[in-house]
DNA sequence: GTGAAAGCGCTAACAA
DNA sequence: TTGTTAGCGCTTTCAC
């Protein structure tokens, strides 16, 4: 049986109060005699509060939780590094959940976190569950990481995707491409998504090309799906594209993959571009080139967001929005 | 203020018992009318238990934690999916933690856990905290991951090391390799370092290839680095290596990315092969050959270990031990 | 079938 | 400076 305050009290000869004062640093309270017995006490029974009943108590868990789509994204990996890093010099323990961009899970998770009375949230959220987060936003800090949601008066910590698209763009025209496919995933609604289209296509019209909409492709990752709709391109005279923009690293890589076992030569044949920069990006044949977005950085600062508003107990306040900017990396997947 | 159970047996007009037992399931004890007034009313109310008072009363909190090295080594993060999905399906939340192997770090976490009271632990220990884990292994499940410890009396989700540098080494040399350098980190008194060194040893001991201390070199993964011990392994005549050998895939990448940036042409003036198999792995110029670990499935398995053992009750029978087959990838880093 | 009361391990207001 | 007491929100005997 584990050694409880009211242990630590009888053997120290003084009352519960007492010691919790002590284990609270509030030593003006006590004799310097009382502060040495207790310590010693504790010294021998090895005693360590039980942070469940102190949390039960104080209404404070010092958790926070991080829901993300999948860890197994560098992306993703390197924002919960951030936090979880933060979240270590603060003292704070992180929750880890996948959602697989699962509504459902999503919502379960929340609500199994709050049952567990966590102090703080980060969602990288699939945006339907709006209602139930804008609910938990009363009563603790919430913020939206990757992906923001207007409505939802939350601190947000997000990357210029406009920005990125107009840098990747401007390059892919500089070097001479004009037919550019656009592959992403078909998660509409989604605010990354819908930027990165939308400063696709404000790129298009600044250099007066027109938008074609056969070249905004939507698949999922997997290469068969890929491959199809590569295929289904290659071979339409008017469309061929000169180079395929890749929505995240995961369709980057589906791409790439696909486009050597087509036997294409990237970039003579097919260039390829991606958004996010990964470790290995530099060290394909070609080596890629990107749009990097500060993975860490994002996350620490998420973290640093809701701890912060935790802490100073104002999670009602104004939202923040941290717009990160994101850099173009010419590598030699475009040619040039 | 949130609402409490209370609240609950107030407003249906019943006493908390009976919502407690509502709440637990244990509709026997209750008549149907009561059952249907409690659950309208926690309808109503949108009422969900404090997970803080359950555990503390039940002594359980449904949480389990990893400690991992590093959640950016792409090894490690299929693990903590394999945990996380296991997690899910049953229930139990994740907490997650990362030391970058620092034994502090560690024991901190380790302390702040069982605070927290956490249910079991999955750690890919440092082994430099065997005294705490063999105490906390008294109260809770403790699985060790990737690394076992043998003194430690816990269960263990281990890979094969010997049999995969086995598996390795006869292929290389059966490619007619004779010279093969390893290149590792300084972890000494990791198991799996030791393993994969007696694998080395022992696959070139059956093929009577001498063992050259030079050889087995000791690095971190940092680029300048492996730079270096690169260097001087191919400036001296004897020792020139035909291939080599790294010891993870943080340092098969390290060594590739130096190799390229020699103008060393892979496999030919220098093959190289990897422990871990990783995404990219099979798109890099040439692919590269590895033996890979089935991390997810580890994973998995460790979940299921600590939460079978936990609700069973029996963290004190005997250890039971996991070992997973590595299989050897042979893609076209080593000629052949 | 239901309720009263004690208690999980801790904190904090109030007294002394 | 220290102790007494009343909870935090829930579960669980033990009565009725």
């Amino acid at each position: 049986m584990p050694t409880t305050i009211a242990d630590i009290a009888k053997k120290a000869g003084v009352s519960k109060s007492t010691v919790s004062r002590y284990l609270n640093e509030r030593y003006e309270c006590m004799s310097a005699a009382t502060k040495e017995r207790i310590a010693t006490v504790i010294e021998e029974e090895d005693y360590r509060p039980n942070a469940l009943a102190r949390s039960l108590k104080r209404k404070k868990t010092y958790t926070i939780a991080v829901i993300l789509a999948n860890i197994l994204n560098p992306f993703s990996a390197s924002i919960i590094r951030g936090i979880e890093d933060y979240c270590q010099k603060t003292g704070f323990n992180l929750i880890l959940c996948n959602t697989d961009d699962n509504a459902e899970k999503e919502k379960s998770y929340v609500q199994v976190l709050l049952d567990k009375q966590i102090d703080g949230l980060i969602i990288n959220t699939t945006g339907k569950n709006n209602a139930l987060l804008g609910s938990i936003r009363q009563n603790m800090p919430v913020v939206l990481i990757d992906r923001g949601v207007s409505k939802l008066k939350c601190d947000t910590v997000l990357v210029d995707n406009i920005l990125g698209m107009h840098l990747l763009m401007n390059h892919l025209i500089s070097l001479g491409h004009r037919r550019i496919a656009f592959f992403t995933m078909p998660f509409r609604g989604i605010s990354p998504r819908s930027e990165r289209v939308k400063g696709y296509k404000e790129a298009l019209e600044e250099q007066n090309i027109p938008f074609q909409e056969e070249l905004l492709v939507e698949t999922d990752t997997s290469e068969e799906a890929v491959k199809d709709k590569l295929r289904m391109l290659f071979s339409s005279p008017g469309l061929c594209p000169t180079v395929i923009f890749g929505y995240n690293n995961l369709m980057t890589m589906s791409i790439i993959k696909v486009l050597k076992k087509m036997k294409l030569a990237i970039p003579d044949e097919a260039a390829v571009v991606g958004f996010d920069d990964w470790e290995w990006a530099a060290v394909l044949e070609p080596p890629v080139t990107v749009i990097a977005q500060p993975a860490y950085a994002m996350g620490e600062k998420a973290a640093w967001l809701v701890i912060n508003r935790f802490e100073k107990g104002n999670w009602n306040g104004k939202p923040i929005s941290f717009i990160f900017e994101p850099k173009l990396i010419v590598r030699k997947s475009c040619g040039g």
